[in-house]
DNA sequence: TTGACGTATTCCGTTATGGGAATACGATGG
DNA sequence: CCATCGTATTCCCATAACGGAATACGTCAA
């Protein structure tokens, strides 16, 4: 325990959603709740895998899970969502914006010679 | 190369912007363009780490660089950061409207008994 | 050329992650 | 109580990813 080696871990929804897979059962889930079976088998992976992701899912609060008898149900808490969205959304003018800016770069690259 | 491993890597916009730091580093350059030890400086971590950082952000698309005299300047691109904005978009309706169901949830938990 | 400055990269160590396989759990139906 | 279904967890492996420190590069000035 002396480097401290990677900082942070999927502990947050940035990290979640990082994960393609964890984005699929999230976009699986605005149709309703599911059992982890189902998600797994519509996604094409093995159940034990499915909950590995729903944990992770679980645990940053993206996900809800409640006893259906035998079964758990998985639902969409999207409010997690939200402060990406925000974050993400700050940049909005300069996705739109950043062509001129562009334009500069581009001129530039010809003479800069991009590297890799 | 027996096992798969990891997945996905830090080779797209949402591992990019999942590291606390990067975020920082794209807030910053919404201001301009900067080069590195500047930014590493404001964000207080070394050179080389900053560098790094930079070099996935590059690679992602996310950012670009453009060499000026013996430094080499920094320069958001945005555009990458799109289609993250639509995806959680997608679930705009689901952090407002998600309530209703949550009560349900959470009048289940009390009996369920969440774990952990 | 040499030196200096700004920056990128390499090497090493540690951690954690995703996957697979096997297994442990929990609840329900007999 | 037992078998079973649905699901979570554990163990193990391979890999990637951050961080630090040292170092290699590239460019410009003298």
């Amino acid at each position: 325990m002396a480097a401290v080696a990677r900082a942070a871990t999927t502990s947050d929804a940035f990290n979640a959603i990082a994960e393609p897979q964890r984005r699929d059962i999230l976009a699986l889930l605005r149709a309703g709740e599911r059992p982890v079976t189902d998600l797994a088998q519509e996604l094409g992976m093995s159940q034990p895998r499915a909950s590995k992701h729903l944990r992770v899912l679980r645990e940053v609060g993206l996900v809800r899970v409640r006893g259906a008898g035998k079964q758990r149900l998985y639902g969409l808490d999207a409010r997690g969502l939200r402060p990406i969205h925000e974050w993400v959304g700050g940049f909005e003018r300069f996705w739109n914006e950043s062509f001129d800016r562009l334009d500069t770069y581009v001129r530039d690259l010809k003479q800069t010679r991009q590297e890799e």
